[in-house]
DNA sequence: TATTTATTTGGCGTTTATGCCAAATAGTTA
DNA sequence: TAACTATTTGGCATAAACGCCAAATAAATA
């Protein structure tokens, strides 16, 4: 679609998707601790080089990271702190969630 | 995969996941302000009653939501206030994300 | 009990996402 | 300049997500 006629929502949803996946969220935890290059990250994620490259330049565009390439290597790290609020809000979700058998309560 | 074998990762992205779609955004940000039924929330999504149904379930099978029936409505309403700082941290990824043209500066 | 209203579920075609391999790029070092 | 290291891109096969329609449930009302 259109990037300019984009409602909220859809550039919301957009930033979200951008870490709806288990491999790009073990990347924003890992970077959260620091910059790390692609090698780093491809060995903690445990998947090819090329399908972490995708992943990185999926959360790159959608605003996550930013990028800084030094020598031979490029230089991945988060763009905002604010990861930290948006893990709390998820784990609180995951606390309060209906599990296995019924659940109630809230944060 | 078997949820009890679930990493940190997977679970985190499942709840992510569940709010990574327009509607659903659309949906959460409305249940901000109170509960709402089935077929309101169809009015504002403005898609089939029946897709609408299954993004409800989908947000309430991740923990963001819990639902009430009261005669013959589903009343459904958004489990943590939490969601506002989660909202609160994409907007902040919105403001420094590479729109058309290059973009440099953090939050 | 038959009807109506509200919602969910099953099914299916279409679109989008994912992951690997191979090839291409880019900067380093011999 | 050739060889090497790090990363990205193109392509393709597979899997997951989406959205609608039709049918099934469930509760309220005639």
């Amino acid at each position: 679609m259109n990037p300019q006629t984009e409602t909220r929502s859809e550039i919301r949803s957009g930033i979200i998707k951008a870490l709806a996946h288990p491999s790009r969220v073990l990347i924003a935890e890992a970077l959260s601790d620091g910059e790390r290059c692609v090698q780093d990250l491809t060995t903690l994620v445990g998947a090819d080089i090329s399908t972490v490259s995708k992943h990185l330049s999926i959360m790159k565009k959608s605003g996550w990271l930013e990028v800084e390439k030094r020598g031979l290597n490029q230089f991945y790290r988060l763009r905002c702190p604010c990861l930290l609020e948006f893990f709390r809000c998820v784990d609180l979700i995951d606390q309060v969630r209906p599990k296995n058998t019924e659940n109630e309560g809230c944060c």
